[in-house]
DNA sequence: GTTAGCACTCTATTATATTGAGTGCTAACA
DNA sequence: TGTTAGCACTCAATATAATAGAGTGCTAAC
């Protein structure tokens, strides 16, 4: 599709690009990036290069800038792997090292980890994870006609809800609605709690039906998929080093959007199709509020199944071969913390 | 300490530089302030008022700005109580009325209530709330050689967390072990679990020493108080509105600030001893990073112990009246709901 | 097809006035 | 003695103009 010099032209100038985030002219090109040929000759390029759209110009006679359309040509087809250095790689193993008892511990820790090593805002998504199988429930008397329903499934998702019940039920009534439960619906799933035995329960336990429909709700809700998503972000203020953000108005914007926990895990969830590693470039973001930045991102998982996901969000000209490689160094050592962690679960 | 008049001109230097954020001079204050006196003479009280330490000028010949010592003396003496109007009030009102199970959500809506009310970014902070007694506790195999502790204290906190046991512990081992837990410690306090006690469980689950231990611990951790202390913000990018806020630079420092949670809790908790509204003033905050920032804050709780506290964070330059407004009606609301949500409990 | 040369464009930078709000001081006034 | 008018002075902010410099597109020669 494009030949060797104008592939060689443009690959300098993302890179030029994203190294000094000043629009490149054909001179600079030609003095640090050997090619050969004369700028003029450049020039014809980049003309050619501005044409097919890969390239812009902010202004009449200013350098050009790679276009969203750039950026992903140079992504799929010019970037260069990196590694992380041995001293990086060592700190993300010290920061898994460290023993962590909670899911949560651990991906706050990646949030903070990605942007520290990459200097861009860090998104972690968790959704929920496991086969969504029951696993335990206890119905807790917590005061004169107050209790509190505690669910743990599979995953080792624990939630909790405060519920009213009939001041005349007691901590001993709790007791054998918890029992009757658990022995019943035991590693079943929600699609698996059939409603023969929904009757079953409610008949053995026909006095509690009010307490019954509520802990029923509960179950209904944590097991559903969707549930238990939740979102933690690592080093909002680091993006702010990027020169696009020295205006106030789009850190507004920005951080008015990463407020919204929904906006972002819309964002995210994108990846969980994927295998690898996907870049989403300004537009392809489909958000009015981020087009000038992109999200280099990829899924952990565990057993191949991807449970949540990770991403990197930064101006478009951000350094994608870096947090390409980042974001695969990090997603697969989480995937194995996460495994450690949660190892035996769901069989 | 300072006569009327010079109130009066400090008065006037203050609202007017909280309503303008520009620096205010003699001429002004004659015109829109009647105080009934020459712009020359406004300038001698207000050389007066500079040399007292109450304002200072950004510049020579600049107009006068009021400094944290002016802020102060306005805050204790000069300010007007302000009222919230109904509508604001309907808003208070309606936001906690939909109805919610978890005390996370009624906090996460507070701040952003707050936030959206006052345009000044929100903490919300809760402390381990209730006296720290012990409810429940459940020992759950989750797969062999995993078993999850969940505990239950009386504030309705939940724990939860993951340990490794011995192969050879099965469902029905954990549920002994957490059955003579339950029963030993029901309703004992952490100071409460004395020696003996421990022992007379030790030896009632010999066997059982190693996930004995972890439980134990799991139930020191989550009944001491500082535990459970978690905050919440609201509408961060809200205070980027300000004026003060057009320097990417301070934008930077102050998020860096909001990120770590343990610095913001020590700025809230100080408000635990005091009754009623706080106010800090810039250097008062003893905060390097928010020196020209300030903080509105009251703390909320139940049965008028204070459970966690709520603040504003904006320029020294922020409207205190309202603020002051505002954090007081909604932590009023805030006790009473968090009352109706945990009612019954701890008694 | 490539390149040197050149006129042209447009931003950024720097230098230079200009404006205007505000002050402090002095001297007159009640 | 406290208050006020008057005035010279200061200094940031704004506007204006001049200059520099990076980069382009085009043409013509190689």
């Amino acid at each position: 599709m494009l030949d060797a010099r104008k592939k060689n032209v443009l690959l300098a100038i993302v890179q030029d690009y994203i190294a000094t985030a000043e629009p490149v002219g054909s001179r600079t090109i030609a003095r640090k990036y050997k090619l050969g040929v004369s700028p003029a000759t450049i020039r014809n390029e980049m003309a050619d290069l501005e044409e097919m759209g890969f390239i812009e110009q902010p202004y009449t006679s200013a350098g050009r800038v790679p276009s969203d359309r750039g950026y992903r040509y140079y992504v799929d087809h010019l970037m260069k792997r990196e590694e992380l250095t041995l001293d990086e790689e060592k700190m993300v193993l010290n920061s898994y090292l460290t023993k962590v008892q909670d899911v949560g511990e651990v991906l706050r820790r990646t949030g903070n980890l990605l942007s520290q090593i990459t200097n861009y805002t860090a998104v972690v998504l968790t959704t929920h994870y496991g086969k969504g199988t029951f696993r335990h429930i206890q119905i807790i008397h917590m005061g004169p006609g107050q209790a509190m329903v505690v669910l743990v499934s599979d995953s080792g998702a624990v939630q909790h809800r405060i519920i009213d019940v009939p001041d005349t039920i007691g901590p001993d009534d709790l007791d054998t609605i918890s029992r009757v439960l658990n022995h019943k619906l035991q590693g079943k799933s929600i699609k698996n709690i059939r409603l023969t035995l929904i009757k079953e329960i409610y008949f053995e336990l026909a006095r509690q039906k009010h307490v019954l429909n509520m802990a029923m709700d509960l179950i209904q809700e944590s097991l559903t998929v969707k549930t238990g998503e939740k979102v933690y972000l690592g080093g909002i203020f680091n993006i702010l080093n990027q020169p696009e953000f020295h205006n106030v108005e789009k850190v507004k914007t920005l951080l008015s959007l990463l407020e919204q926990e929904k906006e972002l895990s819309n964002i995210i969830e994108g990846v969980f199709d994927a295998r690898g590693v996907t870049v989403r470039i300004g537009e392809e973001l489909d958000n009015e509020r981020i087009k000038d930045c992109s999200v280099v991102m990829a899924s952990y998982g565990m057993d191949g199944k991807p449970v949540g996901g990770i991403g990197l969000l930064g101006p478009t000209r951000m350094d994608y071969a870096r947090a390409y490689a980042v974001v695969e160094y990090i997603t697969s050592n989480l995937s194995l913390v996460m495994e450690r962690l949660l190892r035996g679960r769901g069989k």
